[in-house]
DNA sequence: GACTTTAAAATTTTT
DNA sequence: TTTTAAAGTC
């Protein structure tokens, strides 16, 4: 083949792959048509991220290299190479099996393909969307999580570190419980060694690959007690979860890290076979992660990051913005694709979240554009207190869904999850149906976790933290002070908890309780061999019958336990479909998967429900309206982030995230008031607010004097909640603008309450009524059992019940569409009418 | 050993 | 205000 030809024939090649993948954008197209070596995705949000992700692993899999090497397979023959020629300039149905045959180069076999993600939600959705494009060959792609890759690894070589390869997983909650016994065990102050901040701090430490020894060796040299006593803590823990042969969630990293750090076999093997390695959310990835992706791409150094530094909100658990970074110096000969086309938002949304999120320094800076149109304005509704501002979410919420929308297209992000509380109130008084996610989930709940902990200890009877959470779970008249003594006896025989039980009665000391213990743990040894022998569902009944649980949970109250009973029922569902994905899965593998999968509770988008969550919990997702709540000093950006530089960048990453889940609309709300931890406070309109451009922005309601809600607090403007210092604080002066609608009003507002400020009355002093503040109850319209009415969002209905109280009632009302509801009345008033008879 | 009372604390969260 | 944990009581 003459070099004119080579050269054609790859530019045709490229060209007739990059026809495959026409529905992506030029930028995409690169991204997914880039395949050798290192690759930095820059993907702003909305950009289509997960579509060039998908459509890169489909190319490897179908034109391996094809399309990103000068390298010609042997077999193509000089006349191949005409046919691609010309087939590029001219494609025909018929030539087209052969032109795609003629494009790969080593197409790739799935199982060298690596997909991490950081949830189990977007590896089931990348595995499901690959399997759908690429048929079942797709299922060999390792499209997992981190901690589930690790897992996998583990799983094979863990014992080379010297553990049981059939290790148990502690979760957080596990981890805390232990930590907690040590540090009471210790006799340490459990005060200043708070089991979340101890937990975090170890986790810091291992992120650092620093052991227990290795911390306590350094912390010898700082000669700082607390350190010293941290590294006590951290020594008693290890050696706790190494003899209940327990690895918490950060062990799963740190021993893989070192597995293949130490062992260069295992390392080669999995470097070797591993041709393609993709990550996810690299803008979240913690140290640890890091090293296991280098590792394993120091092999074929085909790595593909994709991330968003903008979108970095994860600091406070590890993850480090700098990985993203300092990819490029890391990689020298990295590719940097920027994907700025952004396909969510309108145009006002997105200059929003632009004008804020240029305010932070540490970012690679890119913005991002849109063809969509600009839309409306960002709203910003400022409410006299928390119940106004509820009031309004549920005030347009029904509004819009009057005119068509669904309640789905709705989405109220806040900052805590303790706000979720003001809006559900008000969502149930006007009868917006919504859902909160994240609040318990089902594994987090007390039933599921004691089920499980007794298949824990059938798995592993040396899981002592276990065993002690269900040896009397039901009560089996076994306390705290036996359990004690069972403990001491273990420490001193130097035998497991269990084997101490069952030899109870080998012991004086457990003379009076031996044949309770004994009884127990026969009873364990009984499922245990269930366990050897049946499948795990026969387990399963197995276990709720012998260890008397359900019985015990009907038996104290089938009413108040029926949701409980559900639970216990609803894991049995779990555990089929598990035997059914896992034929040959053991209680082991699915102890494993449970342990990594956290969130069966997934957010189900089919539901017609308003969605309220954290800002956090919404990465990744959209809706077509999203309300802000609480943007407010002091919540948004939170407190402890004020006068920390680098966690106000978080923060404002945090804003972005939301600002760009809109596609729509968008609303800020800002309570001029709040109620926090019992006690009213006056607040100031959230610096992110201020930064985006006015004429990005309407403000609705109670704009009186300006964006500053200062001077309210009943303290004195000194002690004000977060900033509320009318001209003190960073600078005097808000860093950009002040957005005063005019001084005026400000000052009138101050000559009208001289400072101090006395106790404020419960009413507000003449707001002027804004057009979505509730209607005062005396104006209500009263509706009586028998009325026909109509409701804004609910169409025409009968009143079925009218229940009066405190000046307000509770009515249920027959909708022909909707169905029966339950509305407040004053707050139903303002979207519903009376239909005279005979109409 | 189970229940009640009282006190203190109170981001964000996935694995 | 609400939630959670620990101490105190029966």
């Amino acid at each position: 083949m003459t070099d004119m030809l080579r050269q054609e024939f790859i530019k045709a090649r490229r060209a007739v792959i990059a026809r495959e993948f026409d529905h992506l954008n030029d930028m995409q197209l690169q991204a997914a048509l880039a395949t050798e070596g290192p690759l930095l995705l820059l993907a702003g949000a909305g950009s289509g991220k997960t579509t060039v992700l998908i459509n890169r692993i489909a190319n490897l899999v179908r034109f391996g290299r094809g399309s990103d090497s000068e390298d010609i397979p042997p077999f193509v023959t000089d006349e191949d190479a005409a046919f691609l020629i010309s087939y590029a300039k001219n494609p025909t149905e018929e030539g087209r099996e052969r032109a795609l045959a003629l494009c790969a180069v080593d197409p790739v076999e799935p199982w060298r393909l690596m997909a991490i993600t950081f949830t189990n939600k977007a590896a089931d959705e990348l595995k499901a969307r690959l399997e759908k494009m690429l048929g079942p060959g797709a299922r060999d792609i390792w499209a997992m999580t981190f901690h589930a890759a690790c897992v996998r690894i583990l799983r094979r070589d863990a014992d080379r570190l010297g553990y049981d390869r059939a290790f148990t997983i502690y979760d957080t909650n596990d981890s805390l419980a232990l930590i907690k016994r040590v540090v009471k065990d210790m006799g340490f102050d459990e005060k200043s060694f708070a089991p979340r901040s101890v937990l975090a701090q170890i986790s810091r430490a291992k992120d650092a690959m620093l052991s227990a020894e290795a911390f306590a060796q350094e912390a010898e040299k700082s000669r700082d007690l607390r350190r010293a006593r941290l590294a006590k803590i951290y020594l008693e823990y290890s050696s706790r979860m190494k003899a209940a042969n327990a690895l918490d969630f950060d062990d799963l990293l740190l021993l893989c890290v070192r597995l293949l750090e130490e062992y260069p076999d295992v390392l080669e093997y999995y470097q070797r076979k591993f041709r393609y390695i993709l990550i996810d959310e690299y803008q979240d990835t913690n140290q640890l992660q890091y090293r296991f992706a280098s590792a394993l791409a120091r092999g074929h150094r085909n790595i593909c990051v994709v991330g968003d530094d903008d979108q970095s909100i994860y600091r406070f658990r590890g993850a480090t913005i700098e990985n993203i970074l300092s990819f490029e110096s890391q990689y020298k000969d990295a590719r940097v694709i920027r994907l700025e086309q952004n396909y969510r938002s309108t145009g006002k949304i997105l200059d929003a979240a632009n004008d804020v999120i240029q305010n932070n320094v540490g970012r690679k800076g890119k913005r991002l554009w849109t063809k969509n149109e600009s839309g409306e304005p960002v709203t910003l509704y400022m409410a006299r207190d928390e119940r106004d501002e509820a009031d309004f979410v549920a005030a347009q919420i029904l509004a819009n869904v009057a005119k068509g929308a669904r309640w789905s297209d709705h989405a109220v992000l806040y900052r805590m999850n303790a706000q979720s509380n003001q809006l559900e109130f008000a969502f149930s008084h006007a009868g917006v149906p919504y859902r909160v996610v994240g609040g318990l989930r089902f594994f987090d709940r007390a039933e599921i976790k004691d089920v499980l902990a007794y298949l824990c200890v059938i798995n592993n009877p040396d899981d002592d933290l276990r065993l002690a959470r269900i040896i009397n779970t039901p009560g089996r008249g076994i306390g705290q002070a036996t359990l004690d003594t069972v403990a001491r006896l273990a420490a001193e025989t130097g035998l497991s908890a269990f084997e101490v039980l069952r030899r109870a009665d080998e012991f004086a000391a457990l003379k009076r309780t031996a044949v309770k213990l004994r009884a127990f743990a026969e009873m364990m040894e009984e499922l245990m061999e269930i366990s050897r022998t049946q499948p795990l569902d026969v387990l399963y009944d197995a276990l709720l019958d012998k260890t008397g649980y359900l019985r015990a949970l009907e038996e104290k109250g089938p009413v108040e336990n029926e949701a409980r009973i559900e639970n216990v029922k609803e894991l049995k569902t779990n555990i089929l479909s598990f035997m059914k994905q896992n034929p040959e899965g053991t209680l082991f593998d699915f102890l494993s998967d449970i342990a990594l999968y956290t969130d069966i509770d997934e957010y189900d988008e089919s539901d017609d429900k308003v969605v309220m969550m954290t800002m956090h919990s919404a990465k990744g997702l959209e809706f077509p309206t999203v309300f802000i709540v609480g943007a407010e000093e002091g919540i948004f950006p939170g407190m402890k982030s004020i006068g920390e530089p680098e966690e106000m960048e978080e923060e404002r990453r945090l804003c972005y995230v939301a600002i760009t889940r809109a596609k729509k609309k968008l609303y800020f709300t800002a309570a001029r008031r709040r109620m926090i931890f019992g006690q009213t406070r006056g607040s100031k309109v959230s610096r992110f607010v201020e930064e985006i451009a006015p004429y990005n922005i309407e403000i609705l309601g109670d704009k009186r004097a300006s964006y500053t809600f200062d001077d309210f607090d009943e303290t004195g403007p000194e002690s004000g909640y977060g900033f509320a210092r009318p001209h003190s604080g960073y600078g005097g002066q808000p860093r950009r603008r002040h957005f005063s609608f005019d001084e005026e009003p400000r000052r009138a507002y101050f000559d009208e309450k001289p400072s101090p400020a006395p106790p404020r009355p419960n009413k507000q002093p003449s707001a002027p009524p804004s057009l979505f503040k509730r209607p005062a109850p005396a104006g209500t319209e009263s509706f009586a059992v028998g009325d026909t009415v109509r409701h804004k969002a609910f169409g025409v209905g009968k009143v079925v019940s009218v229940q009066e109280f405190g000046g307000d009632a509770l009515m249920e009302v027959n909708f022909e569409g909707a169905g029966l509801k339950r509305l407040m009345r004053n707050s139903a008033a303002a979207y519903m009418t009376k239909i005279p008879p005979g109409q």
